[in-house]
DNA sequence: ATTTAAATTGTTATAATATAACATTATGTA
DNA sequence: TACATAATGTTATATTATAACAATTTAAAT
């Protein structure tokens, strides 16, 4: 038997707000959300953060903490935000999501001095990306 | 010849806000820290957070991205903030800096699908400190 | 010692990010 | 239906961070 998963299917609010970070080809702020989906009724900052909150709880998008901003996950595994690791280049500010099979390994599998396995961890890589470099 | 360091000569500023980190026992932030010099005259947001980013830049102090706080460096070698690791208990809050020569030698190591290594990194491990397991 | 340039500091105001609290409406289920 | 739960709407406010400019200090060059 195959493990189930259970489908979140998202509420009008999270559906509109998933499509527009989807659709966006870089992470989006808060605010520019808020601002891009005024005209479907979202007029408020607490319905754009809830929203934001149960998408990254259940994995559709991710946070990129050091920017404030969220983008789609495309890692089409990934059905819990609990292991992250993105590309950020520092000129354009362009951000890719990583999935090497090797790196997460790594990670997961990862003790501290102390022999401490972690369930959860977000990594962000900085550098140049080709076009910037 | 031995590579020559240049010693980053704290400011008057930077000197006071450094100490208050250093003593902390958890990571501090901004403006629990402008509440604590306010005594000694820093009164003012602009102070606080131009000390931290250059407090940063040269790698004394840390910011943990995703706590919007920041602890002093621990690791004697870390002049630059360029790879940083850490762990975040999700109970206690408790944040402790990871030096693994493993883990930084792989990841400063790492290579993306496109073969771009990067120049820095931020991770952040996530789980339950010995004392809330 | 005096001048100059650069860095640091001081200050006010405001921008940007995020949540508390509570009222209302919709949805699923007993 | 009636009840519980989740989702939404709404106002206000808390928290985090920076812009802009003036004043002062420091270091170096003359």
């Amino acid at each position: 038997m195959k493990t189930m998963h259970k489908e979140h299917t998202l509420t009008k609010n999270q559906q509109i707000i998933f499509d527009l970070i989807d659709k966006s080809p870089e992470p989006m702020k808060a605010y520019s959300i808020l601002f891009n989906v005024q005209k479907k009724g979202i007029k408020a900052p607490p319905q754009v953060y809830r929203a934001l909150d149960k998408l990254v709880e259940i994995g559709k998008i991710h946070k990129i903490e050091s920017r404030n901003a969220f983008i789609a996950c495309h890692n089409s595994s990934c059905r819990v935000a609990k292991a992250t690791a993105f590309s950020i280049c520092e000129i354009c500010e362009k951000v890719t999501e990583i999935s090497s099979a090797g790196l997460s390994k790594y990670l997961a599998n990862f003790k501290d001095k102390d022999g401490m396995k972690y369930s959860k961890y977000n990594l962000e890589f900085f550098g140049l990306c080709k076009k910037c470099r």
